[in-house]
DNA sequence: GCAATACTTAGCACTATGACTAACCAACTT
DNA sequence: AAGTTGGTTAGTCATAGTGCTAAGTATTGC
């Protein structure tokens, strides 16, 4: 059972990934101009952009000799539904905690 | 320079370990507790807790022979900022996409 | 003190990941 | 048509990750 949420996170776990994501928010971009600010092989690189796609969070089209990649929100979405999901558990839990102690304050009084 | 981020994506890339964040957002709880419900050898579980200490999404202490694991915020916090980020640069690009729409809706009329 | 409990360490096997080079294909340009 | 550009494939290497078993340590309970 390969979820999404595995490969997304495993996508963003690398710091080059992660920027090719930071990068491609504010639109879409071609494969070497991608490639262009990072220092590795681009037979390398393309390995990372070929992970992104794998975890949907890139999709990409040729055109001529040309890929032009483009960011997908969905994914990001469901990351950010899985955390806001703990958040939540979290922050009940805490509210259990200090209504607890307001009831000891107020039977030790 | 491994980042927190990393670290953290890198842990929550896998579902066992996602199941343990899941399990400790409602509370702390001790490592054969955790252990429990999966089932798969306990050393290999101690080394999926590891992950997550290494990522300082969880912390533990030991007290007699038994350690209690318990989540930390700050890093899930660290990861909701980043893709809030990534979110609102995604966002702003989308709304100067659709102003440039109705301007050239409003030049065509 | 002996046994059970709760981890912990060590070591092995296998797969996956991230880097490289070399060579290749396909589409523009001139 | 020949060369350049943009991307792709194949193959190698080293390291890291995930699973196991077997054996060890340190508390706790009887």
């Amino acid at each position: 059972m390969t979820n999404q949420l595995d490969t997304c996170f495993a996508a963003l776990s690398d710091p080059t990934r992660r920027a090719v994501v930071e990068r491609l928010v504010s639109g879409p971009a071609t494969v070497s101009e991608l490639h262009q600010t990072h220092d590795i092989a681009l037979p390398t690189f393309l390995r990372h952009l070929k992970v992104l796609e794998a975890s949907g969070l890139v999709r990409s089209a040729k055109k001529g000799r040309v890929r032009t990649c483009h960011i997908e929100a969905a994914p990001l979405m469901e990351i950010q539904g899985w955390l806001e999901w703990q958040r939540r558990v979290w922050d009940r839990r805490l509210d259990r905690l200090s209504a607890l102690a307001s009831d000891i304050e107020r039977n030790t009084q």
